[in-house]
DNA sequence: CTTGACTCTGGACTATACTCCAGGGTGTAG
DNA sequence: CTACACCCTGGAGTATAGTCCAGAGTCAAG
């Protein structure tokens, strides 16, 4: 199978395999004679596991690594544990940042309403958009 | 004021105040005869817009714009509201993102966790991270 | 006038995950 | 043999929000 093939079959573009490729995510492409990659059905297997741990939230590097672990005989639970493990508590602090960037925007749309009830032509958050503090020191 | 001491008041440094210039998130700095720029209070505060409105999750073009509003002698809330819900959808659709991602995992760690507790070498996700799939087709 | 702290400009660099491109070679059907 | 689809490489470009740098000039105090 040629590159172009398998990009159809995983979904996946003929440059971000290439791509893959040189970032050392794939680990060395059969070639024909006349240069071009030939792959088999472990390559598609493969490819469709960065999607999917993609999928999981886990960037390119981090693949790379765990990659590494499939390609052992032994393919030890513990350490993919532990990496799931981390990637959980990375995404449970976004999860807590967006939250609260959710609070605030609810906050500051609320100022904005009351004032449009208000009819008042001047927008409070364009000077001073955190209601909380005053000006007053230095 | 020149312009580290203003850095130093606002939180940010010398060279994030000369890229918001770049990128014409200010109007236009005074200058000494000899180039410095030259800052006044109310610089100062335009600054710490910025950092507010950032801190509300928008990008330096979405601050531009804002800070058009600002300039403007009416400063109308309508525009400022819809922006503000704008950013609330995207900030929600990121939170759905993210919610959804954490359940993987979360699936994917109890798919761990139990093979763990039968004390099997292989961990399944290095093979198939997704246990709903079984490969037969094609 | 000298010194030292500060500032100036323009451009290169960081991270992430690719995409797009030119200019050329390959594979295969007819 | 020709045509046409496909593939090759290396490098540049995209977006975001800055940081870091060299080499040069400026400001204020002593």
């Amino acid at each position: 199978m040629q590159i172009g093939a398998v990009a159809k079959k995983v979904g996946l573009s003929v440059d971000a395999i290439r791509f893959y490729e040189r970032k050392a995510l794939r680990p060395r492409p059969a070639r024909t004679d006349g240069g071009f990659r030939r792959y088999a059905e472990n390559d598609v297997e493969t490819l469709e596991f960065i999607r999917r741990i993609q999928a999981l939230g886990f960037t390119l590097v981090e693949i790379r690594d765990l990659l590494e672990l499939r390609r052992s005989r032994l393919q030890p639970c513990t350490p993919v544990f532990r990496r799931l493990q981390g990637k959980l508590v990375q995404v449970r602090v976004k999860l807590a940042d967006l939250d609260r960037l959710e609070k605030e925007l609810q906050i500051a749309l609320r100022v904005c309403k009351r004032e449009l009830r208000k009819r008042s032509a001047h927008c409070p958050l364009l000077r001073d958009p955190n209601p909380k503090r005053h000006k007053d020191a230095k």
